[in-house]
DNA sequence: CGCGAGATTGACT
DNA sequence: GTCAATCTCGCGC
């Protein structure tokens, strides 16, 4: 097979769901793998946090495609950041990729991130990880799940069950709880609430709680 | 066509 | 804890 229909069904559920799923799976880019530990779930032009809260443009046009490809856009003007799009085909949803393990190539992936203290700190945060593995816009709308792309996605088994919280650094959406990480990993990342985002739990913005360690 | 805002990071007070 | 760096997007004039 050229792609994993069954990996791309598993991606293809609710923005939440699609994303606690890529939890422990790998990514590859050259010689770096990177064991995915934290991630953030976002919707459409129902989720003001979404990249797609405005509908389609031609950056987000990928969000709206099938599941399975890549959607990398530059943040503050430095850092890059991946997101796994979710969700069935024409509808908007992603899932960003916040922190990974480097589990292989970490030499390599050292030589892009010299300013890493210690190898956790690799793929620490989701302009981290882009940088870890090597990524730039250019790998936006690739198939992560064609064995040919320069850069894939590889389903593991999910060991731990994932502990869930608010979105690190929205400044709208901010209470709605679609991060998830595996417990008792160095690899993920700290949260901070976005000086945006109005105080924790303020009206208007109220979703589900957080739960685990937020 | 100008301008403000942003799914961040790392350095500094 | 606070703050600047740096640039693309997309809305408003």
């Amino acid at each position: 097979m050229t792609r994993d229909l069954a990996v791309a069904a598993a991606l293809a559920g609710p923005p939440a769901q699609a994303a606690c799923r890529l939890l422990g799976w790998l990514l590859t880019s050259g010689p770096v793998t990177v064991r995915i530990t934290e991630v953030e779930a976002y919707a459409g032009p129902d989720d003001p946090a979404s990249h797609a809260w405005r509908g389609r443009t031609p950056r987000t046009a990928v969000m709206f495609g099938p599941a399975g490809h890549a959607y990398v856009y530059l943040s503050y003007g430095m850092h890059h950041c991946l997101n796994v799009v979710t969700g069935p085909d024409g509808t908007a949803a992603a899932a960003l990729v916040r922190a990974g393990e480097v589990v292989q190539g970490a030499p390599d992936a050292r030589l892009r991130r010299p300013a890493a203290a210690s190898d956790a700190d690799l793929a620490r945060g989701p302009g981290r990880l882009a940088a870890a593995l090597g990524l730039d816009r250019s790998f936006s709308g690739l198939d992560l799940l064609d064995p040919d792309s320069p850069l894939r996605l590889v389903a593991a088994n999910q060991s731990a069950v994932a502990l869930r919280g608010p979105r690190v650094g929205v400044a709208r959406g901010a209470d709605t709880a679609w991060r998830f990480w595996l417990p008792d990993e160095p690899t993920v990342s700290a949260y901070r609430r976005s000086p945006r985002a109005g105080p924790a739990g303020s009206p208007g913005a109220a979703d589900s709680e957080p739960r685990g360690r937020p």
